[in-house]
DNA sequence: GAGTGGTCTAGACCACTAG
DNA sequence: TAGTGGTCTAGACCACTCT
């Protein structure tokens, strides 16, 4: 029976716990391509849980790609080659390897407690006296440098995140961890460039190498901001796929 | 009262509807930023619908990134500017620049019915008898070309639409017109690319400039792929912004 | 006609925000 | 404490697909 997958107390929402319990079997590949699910109304009862609920956890997936709904028909399995929904949901560079299950490694060029340019304060909606933490990172898959990220923290929002080991630790749940907050949205804007000298050393790339550049900015719950950044991605190596949808 | 709003018969899914009010307020600034909305019980009430219904509107529209919702305060018009959210919700570039309310001026460089290439053959699993249609086409705002498009369109599900004067009409609402099926869903891949001399003479660039290219994959339900394309953006005059959300 | 997903309802209870 | 959104339920009816 599926129905030991969730737990129907607090701490997670079930269509979240839903949604997780769907994306392992699949990427697990225990559950593959074109495979059919059980419909709704069935699996609901497998899970001992509402089909609204079941529902909920199943729009995750297809908008992650993971899944197809065809009305009349069923629910399958979507033919998922390596995506990067980098630009669908708000999930970070890490996150997004690690749930390829694609191993990558951080080095980190500068970590620094400084006081921010004026358009930095802006953009986080700074005091005069606040401090951010610059952090300036490449990370490589396979030896081979795909993306520089600098990235500006609000440091009053995350006392102590200059300490952490960013070699070993990921900024976005250090980000979490730190402040007590969940990370809620960010915006994400897409633009090519000509990729400058000073960036050009760490990709590992001639300077003027077309680039995929991303202006990021993130938001806890309550619509506040906390980091903000820019990002280089080399887009011979990773690219950003999205798979959309019409309402 | 907002109850007229609404037509409870069948054409167009209530939540959609609903979805339609409220974008157009925003969009004609009778709702300006950061204005609270009624809470969704009061105004679901209003509206005569279930609250359910109400929060599938909200969410699209949350999705779409103008409004934002914050537990225990309420929903509010999001601080919006220009965004073009084509990375999100799988929309035309026509249908963004409508929405925006912006002009544009289409110039279509070549229509033709063309027997398609191995490679487009299999992306859109087409018999060895299939043909395609072949669109290119540059679009302008203001005078200054940003977009330039290359379209290889399933010919046997879009019958005639060798004929639609482009310039006029727009490519998503003549396939879903002359298919009788609507686009659900599609594919796309960002990457950065060095502008080839061909295109650069259409988008009025010098041959090398970083543009944003976009490789375009549309489907009708029922996973149908229809449609596939090659968009060169100008990224200095069109950027694409995301408004990302983690659950 | 049987089986599927799509929409919608009317309610319940919980968790968060604010004064 | 009052007001808000977040989650979940149990059901209903409709629209689509396939045989």
């Amino acid at each position: 029976m599926e129905k030991n997958v969730i737990n129907k107390n607090h701490p997670i929402p079930m269509y979240i716990q839903v949604a997780d319990w769907i994306r392992e079997n699949i990427q697990s590949k225990v559950w593959k391509k074109d495979k059919q699910l059980a419909a709704e109304e069935e699996l609901a009862k497998q899970l001992e849980i509402s089909r609204g609920t079941l529902k909920k956890a199943i729009s995750l997936l297809i908008n992650e790609g993971l899944l197809i709904q065809i009305h009349g028909k069923g629910t399958f399995v979507a033919d998922k080659k390596i995506s990067y929904p980098f630009a669908q949901e708000f999930i970070s560079f890490a996150e997004s390897m690690q749930r390829q299950q694609m191993d990558f490694t951080t080095y980190v060029i500068e970590k620094s407690l400084v006081h921010p340019p004026e358009k930095i304060r802006e953009r986080l909606s700074l005091s005069p006296e606040d401090d951010v933490l610059f952090l300036k990172r490449v990370r490589s898959i396979e030896g081979e440098p795909v993306i520089l990220l600098e990235n500006y923290i609000n440091y009053r929002l995350c006392p102590g995140i200059s300490q952490v080991d960013f070699t070993k630790n990921t900024l976005f749940s250090e980000m979490e961890k730190r402040s007590g907050h969940k990370i809620k949205s960010g915006i994400r804007q897409f633009e090519a460039h000509a990729l400058p000298y000073e960036q050009s050393v760490w990709l590992n790339l001639p300077q003027g190498s077309p680039v995929l550049f991303l202006d990021q900015l993130t938001f806890f719950e309550g619509h506040i901001p906390l980091e903000t950044s820019s990002v280089w991605l080399r887009s011979d190596k990773y690219t950003v796929t999205s798979v959309l949808h019409r309402d």
